[in-house]
DNA sequence: TGTACATCAGTGAACGCGCGTTCACTGATGTAC
DNA sequence: TGTACATCAGTGAACGCGCGTTCACTGATGTAC
């Protein structure tokens, strides 16, 4: 019945997911534009109302998918607080203040998510719980609540250091920053 | 020789200013314009480049003069660590979280601000330099050097719990990151 | 198996709109004499 | 003191441009027979 199958569309729209959570972190929400987003796809603007209903609902996608790929990614390290521990010595990492591009979409887009509308803060809310389970199951499986909220605490501090990190011009200043916040986030693992 | 005088053009440039801060941190660097800015001020569009050289002149000084403002306040309340914890509750308040266009412009535009030319991030970095200095000489006057990066880390997390607590659409989690932020604030400037 | 047809992802031009910036003009003011 | 003049902050229309979105159209594909 359809011209392409089913499974086609789907990886367009994949494609499409992927190209705009680099562009979205990179230049952020307000400064990518549909036309560039496609382009990144190695598509027309046109075509991309055949997948997303909207700017906006292309945004919430993308915040879905670019946390659960964080989620992913976290899964991969070791087990326990060893594993915690890489997580933010990676995350608090010049590489990954250099690249937003390819980091985390909280520390390139939470003050625009905050501004923008109830159904993509949903996304990211919903997106994030998951994300602090994971993270609060690793750090004290047998205590989930006290964990989550904690875990929570932590997260916070790292994208603010690494938003702090990226805006500052001084670079030594930039460096030590993050070396602190790495201290800082592992104290508070520990405490 | 002028048709007023220097002291009227600066009380406009000032109501510029004022007006910008707001509405920057309302409504993002990208989600205000030119036109709407000029109109908080009582101005319309054109007198904008009497006092600003572009857009983004108008953003570095906005910051810069929010900064400024932040630095005003945060000496207005008691001296030492109390006063320090005080800046810390009022911080991570919820009239805070609810109200960012009276709030801390790092916590509204920060990662507008890492995506922005250099000048506008020198200026947020100059600023900031200052405001460090001003919270460190509270914290520990004997020793600078130290409590200067120390003071940044509790800074950066602040800013990262704050953002997180608007971002998320739960308000009672929200409520909760934003009680975790003080405890894990205090304990750090103890620490 | 071969052919006619229906589907719809994708194209690319066009829509109205608001953006940052420019510009010819206005008119209230301070200054010169 | 009164008058003519120069200044320039402010007005509001216009500039070209890119935005998000719409739409008539294309053409490769899967399906029906």
């Amino acid at each position: 019945m359809a011209r392409y199958s089913e499974q086609h569309k789907q990886e367009t729209r994949r494609r499409i997911l992927d190209a705009a959570g680099h562009r979205l972190k990179r230049d952020g929400i307000d400064g990518s534009g549909i036309a560039t987003l496609m382009g990144d796809a190695d598509l027309t603007n046109g075509a991309f109302y055949a997948h997303f209903e909207s700017k906006d609902d292309l945004v919430a996608a993308t915040v879905t998918e670019q946390i659960r790929g964080q989620r992913a990614a976290i899964a991969q390290v070791g087990p326990g607080r060893a594993g915690l521990e890489q997580v933010v010595r990676s995350y608090l990492s010049k590489e990954h203040r250099d690249d937003p591009g390819h980091g985390c979409p909280s520390a390139a887009l939470l003050d625009e998510i905050a501004r923008s509308p109830e159904f993509v803060r949903r996304a990211y809310t919903d997106g994030m719980v998951g994300m602090i389970d994971d993270l609060a199951a690793r750090l004290a499986p047998k205590d989930l609540h006290a964990a989550r909220i904690r875990v929570f605490g932590v997260f916070a501090s790292m994208v603010g250091t690494l938003q702090l990190a990226r805006a500052l011009t001084d670079r030594e200043m930039s460096d030590a920053v993050l070396e602190r916040g790495i201290e800082q986030a592992l104290r508070q693992l520990r405490a």
